[in-house]
DNA sequence: AGCATCAATGTTAACGCAAACACTGCCATT
DNA sequence: AATGGCAGTGTTTGCGTTAACATTGATGCT
């Protein structure tokens, strides 16, 4: 028993199945009647629109394709789930096109796959260089928008305002009287990091504080740990702002396994506000991006995209807040 | 310029559409000279095959719908990345539908946005009770799996098994010479919280030991705090098992904060193995899901039902190990 | 009254593909 | 030489929908 069509309604409703049709897309010229009529029909069959053949007339499904890297991490996964929450209340899906890799080739596999679903757009998540890049030569007829990409490429682009978050928290910290804040840093291709380093940097320069060198790491605990290790054996640091949370994560413990209290003797500062943060040891003050923001921002742009066909050089950016726990307080005294 | 179809495709190999379908699809009798110069025609014609057509056609597209209620949390997170990359493998693209809640209606609602793409199966994350109930009412006629769903349904089932991962957590903590363990559980309506428990029980009562009162508790580090301040007043807890890593991490917060020591006064272990979990204060003992396991064994099942088009009561449990890690000590003398 | 207008509805033609069926040679068998 | 089978290919049909166009009957205007 195949499931009910649209001719199987319209027979039903005593119209024919164009008259369904207008009922289903909301069209004006139907009587009220008939509309009821029709509705009746819909419901007595348990009728469903075929997306399929929708889609295959109208050349464009009501599908929006998602291109991540790892939606496995606390931010892509909270992205990816507002992107979806967002596009559910725009009457679309949402299809995940995960990549091993941000290079050319598994980019440009992950696109060309929603394309050949006829997707009506798609969401990168593009962080680094090499994903812009591959982005740029793409054929370009379908509505695009990168999230947290390259701020100076062509293409429509959300992103989390990486600098001022950053600079929230370290003046965070020289406001709480440090001489001056380290900064253990994300991957270095990602522009993520680059934002947030410039961030702090900015903020150090501004207050005329001396600027350290970046401790370079990615975004997970190992590292944070080994940069703690670090860290804690250097007497003069007293501020640390980490990437994110994890990172923080890994400092806090190497701390701790160094006898150097949080806050006493140095301060911290994450970035992500990941759930537990409230629960590290001690609870940690950090940057909160607002994924909400970000998603309703590129679903913004994409149907901008989608419905008028202007394709420009389309830009938002999402602010992040600071949240301020327990894991800053002043130097020690000398 | 709209985008080329097989027949212009057929066109330039000086072949019949349907020749290049078969080129497409591999049949076999298809000369390979023919097969040659159809695939030059597509390269040279950056052709993709219309998936919403060959979708409408044959009734069923070559997606895979996912249902869950937060890939936030790192469980549904990456069970979620497993099954995408599974499924990319086999030829299928993931489409997901979050669902605030796991009651009915949402569930249908869900099910429904993904039975009108007609989507080729669809595998539902319900851990709860009324994810199950729903499902049971459905109309069957799409393959359907559920991850962590109710191991007493009628529906296929793909389970990682909570009891013996809980059983081995709580023998670890026996065989370090606990008399007995303690439980903070999950909530109380979720199937893992159900199988977790279960295990503990069980490793007590074969061991012979008292079975104190389950501490209930959801997922969150907020809970585990909660929780942990009420067991760090309670000089005869030694061994703590939560259900998860992140009520470990508030459990292991809220012991420090009241100075007993994890693990020379208590020992802890959590559930999940998050990537941060080596990084606690101390390095957390957990279990660890395999989630690519499970995905594997969801979409065997799947694409059995669509293959075959058997559905019977198909079984399958996916083993977790325990990662052994510093949280985890022998109890305090008296 | 006659005609244009317009709302409400129906009819037809695509969309791109795969399945069913039909056709064409060629080869092996009798 | 006639027959049958079969590999290789073409033709036709229909999937469920929307868009474009066609039709109908009622209304308002001169």
């Amino acid at each position: 028993m195949r499931s009910p069509a649209m001719t199987d309604v319209a027979r039903l409703a005593g119209v024919s199945h164009q008259t369904v049709s207008r009922v289903l897309n909301g069209h004006p010229n139907v009587r009220e009647q008939t509309r009821l009529r029709v509705q009746a029909a819909i419901a007595e069959l348990g009728y469903r629109p075929n997306r399929a053949a929708r889609a295959l007339v109208t050349g464009r499904s009501q599908v929006i394709g998602v291109v991540a890297q790892n939606t496995t991490l606390y931010g892509p996964a909270s992205l990816l789930a507002a992107l979806e929450q967002t596009a559910a209340e725009a009457g679309f899906a949402v299809s995940v096109g995960s990549v091993s890799d941000l290079d050319h080739q598994s980019i440009s596999a992950a696109v060309e796959r929603h394309l050949a679903h006829r997707v009506a757009g798609i969401v990168v998540i593009a962080p680094v260089e090499s994903a812009g890049e591959a982005l740029e030569q793409l054929p370009q007829d379908v509505p695009l928008v990168t999230v947290d990409g390259d701020p100076a490429g062509p293409i429509p682009l959300v992103t989390v305002d990486q600098v001022s978050g950053a600079r929230a928290a370290t003046q965070h910290l020289l406001d709480a009287g440090h001489r001056t804040v380290w900064h253990v840093s994300g991957p270095p291709d990602w522009f993520d990091s680059a934002g947030r380093i410039e961030g702090w940097r900015e903020a150090l320069q501004l207050a005329g504080a001396e600027v350290p060198p970046v401790v370079p790491a990615d975004w997970s605990a190992a590292a944070g740990y080994r940069c703690g290790q670090m860290l804690a054996r250097m007497p003069e640091v007293t501020a640390v702002f980490t990437a994110n949370d994890h990172l923080a994560l890994g400092v806090l413990r190497a701390l701790h396994e160094h006898g150097r209290r949080v806050p006493d003797d140095i301060s911290v500062v994450g970035f992500d506000d990941v759930p537990e943060a409230a629960y590290f040891i001690p609870p940690l003050t950090t940057v909160r991006p607002d994924f909400a923001a970000v998603a309703r921002a590129s679903l913004d742009l994409l149907l901008a995209q989608i419905e008028s066909d202007v394709v420009g050089p389309l830009r938002r950016t999402v602010a992040p807040t600071l949240v301020v726990r327990r894991s800053v307080g002043a130097p020690p005294r000398r």
